[in-house]
RNA sequence: GCGCCUGUAGCUCAGUUGGAUAGAGCGUUGGCCUCCGAAGCCAAAGGCCAGAGGUUCGAAUCCUCUCAGGCGCACCA
């Protein structure tokens, strides 16, 4: 039933549809409920009048008046109007909003949820950074997106699975391995060159004096082949287990580090991909090449699968793997890359539709740049030169929750300039702690009004209320923050949709923004019982949207700050 | 040359899938702590939404072109 539903809109859809029919008019299709810009456009605002003039042969305004005088009457909607070129407003019932207030803290963390997702399998793939270096800063706004939008698919009832993906096999692993070997003989005294196409980065030069500490200097006289697997596993290992320790305190567990040679070429699956494809008719032989028609599902060209001479190519490798294993368990598959892979994008898209995977369960979300500044001066980011800035770094200079936070305001398909002598000097003006401030300040008032016997505990879910407590909340703030704290199943269930997580960190600015006036300008613990308790169930249900909203942004409600 | 992303207040960025009078933070200016947390509140200034056309009831949003910045265009990964 939608009215078991949290999300406002859905009332007011089922409203809409129903009076559709009960007119006459066509049906609609969806996003025909929003909230207006401007308060005086009422709470909730549809357009469906003037989308459905034409089909109905009507004004507007007259398919708004057949509309308002067939909507069902619905406890929730007190007024509906009709303005401008045919908009039609509702404004919510003010009792019906004050009564929904105990819901809200009764929910709990389960406010905000849905169910779009129910039966769905999400398998999220983010930050995978190869296995040549620590992670740098772009690193660490990958991992902030791909941590959120795992969040908030889970909220909508989605299965997720969240995937680092490690390429330990390739021409970056040997590049990788013998720089590393290179290291090692340095440290060893000899005179070893590092590669022509080597990582400088230091980190490898600590590596191997850990190495030799280890007294494993033994595999250097292993035949080559051997030597190079050896040293290539142990960076490998060395290396992956500092990227996850730094994304661990960073607040990111992945469910699966899975890695491209066990995973993969051990398995033999880009052979079998390639069998299928071959099978299906969609490769060729050419130049001693194989390749894939992918010029035939939409990409510009067509692309080698395996080359020349007789290596797979990291597509071929990869085509395999999401069409096994990732879509092996999964309804959808959702890939965060970085803008040097959008290239690569058309070519994955046509190999899955190839294989029968429909457009809409395979998503490439590009996590665009991170330009990063020091008072205003660009710093160079390049492992090549060994020159970039750490995820570390950028965790001990502007801390963990600030980070995720400003990564997590902008969209991530735009470029972001993170100037880090700004974001540190100003740390405390960071909006994320205008956020988290609300939350402390209410669990704060909490405290307080346990200490006074005003409520028997500091938690606010054991708020002792009555039900003639939320009629006291008459003011035009109270609510209007009420009805703001109406939205957020709306806003999650949006921003979930559209893959969005940075709308949730707006929104929560918004409802501080509301929240902090209100209680600057209104006592809330006095000697009138019922109104204090009004109040606190009115604090109540601010402070666990804030909780909610911050926990979907894997950013933390703190008690005091 | 082709493709993708971006261009909104001094700076960093939002703008609800095309809605009604374009917003926030920072910065600037001026006020507010005898009262539940001043990491807060109140107020002011700041805009030709890069530019030009087009689509329609309606455009920052969609289309075309121009300009500017970033990134791609491998039998690399």
């Amino acid at each position: 039933m939608t009215t078991d539903s949290q999300r406002v809109t859905e009332q007011l859809a089922a409203g809409l549809r129903a009076a559709l029919a009960e007119a006459g008019l066509p049906a609609l299709g969806e996003h025909a409920w929003e909230v207006p810009r401007e308060g005086a456009h009422g709470d909730y605002a549809s357009n469906a009048a003037m989308v459905l003039a034409k089909a109905a042969r009507r004004p507007p305004r007259q398919v708004a008046e057949l509309i308002v005088r067939h909507f069902p009457r619905l406890p929730a909607v007190g007024t509906l109007e009709i303005a401008g070129p045919g908009f039609v407003n509702v404004t919510l019932a003010p009792d019906w909003c004050r009564g929904a207030l105990p819901g809200i803290v009764a929910a709990g963390a389960t406010y905000g949820g849905g169910e779009a997702g129910r039966d769905q399998h999400v398998r999220l793939e983010f930050v995978s950074a190869n296995p040549t270096g620590p992670l740098v800063i772009v690193n660490a706004r990958a991992a902030a997106v791909g941590d959120a939008l795992a969040r908030l698919l889970k909220s909508q009832g989605y299965a997720v699975t969240t995937e680092f993906y490690v390429n330990d096999a390739g021409n970056q692993f040997q590049a990788l391995a013998k720089s590393f070997e290179a290291r090692v003989r340095q440290a060893l005294g000899e005179d070893a060159p590092l590669p022509e196409n080597g990582y400088p980065g230091d980190y490898l030069v600590d590596l191997a004096r850990d190495y030799v500490k280890e007294g494993r200097p033994a595999a250097l006289d292993l035949p080559e082949g051997q030597r190079v697997e050896h040293l290539g596993a142990y960076a490998v290992a060395r290396i992956t287990e500092g990227q996850r320790r730094v994304l661990h305190d960073y607040g990111v567990d992945f469910d699966l580090w899975s890695s491209e040679r066990r995973a993969v070429r051990d398995r033999g699956l880009p052979e079998r991909v390639l069998g299928e494809l071959t099978a299906r008719g969609l490769t060729y032989e050419q130049d001693g090449a194989l390749w894939f028609r992918a010029s035939e599902f939409g990409d510009e060209k067509d692309r080698v699968l395996r080359k020349s001479d007789g290596e797979l190519t990291y597509f071929a490798v990869d085509v395999a793997y999401h069409h096994y294993t990732k879509f092996g368990g999964a309804t959808r598959v959702i890939n965060l890359l970085g803008p040097d892979h959008h290239g690569y994008v058309t070519r994955m898209r046509a190999a899955m539709r190839a294989l029968g995977h429909p457009g809409e369960a395979f998503d490439v979300l590009i996590i665009q740049l991170v330009t990063l500044l020091r008072d205003g001066q660009p710093v160079r980011m390049s492992k090549r030169r060994g020159e970039f800035v750490l995820m570390e770094e950028l965790l001990e200079e502007v801390g963990r929750d600030a980070a995720r936070f400003t990564f997590l305001t902008r969209r991530h398909d735009s470029p972001l300039e993170f100037d880090l002598a700004l974001a540190t000097r100003q740390s405390a003006d960071n909006p994320v702690y205008y956020v988290q401030y609300a939350h402390a300040r209410i669990m704060s008032l909490f405290r307080q009004a346990a200490s006074q016997g005003a409520v028997p505990a500091p938690e606010w879910d054991r708020l002792d209320w009555s039900p003639s407590d939320p009629p006291r909340l008459t003011l035009p703030e109270e609510l209007s923050l009420i009805k703001r704290l109406l939205q957020f199943p709306d806003l999650v269930a949006g921003a979930a949709q559209a893959l969005e997580p940075h709308r949730i960190a707006y929104w929560l600015g918004e409802l501080a923004g509301a929240f902090h006036p209100y209680y600057k300008v209104n006592r809330v613990i006095g000697d009138d019982v019922g109104l204090t308790r009004a109040r606190l169930l009115l604090c109540a249900a601010v402070g666990q949207v804030i909780g909610n909203g911050l926990a979907l942004l894997g950013v933390g409600a703190p008690e005091s700050m």
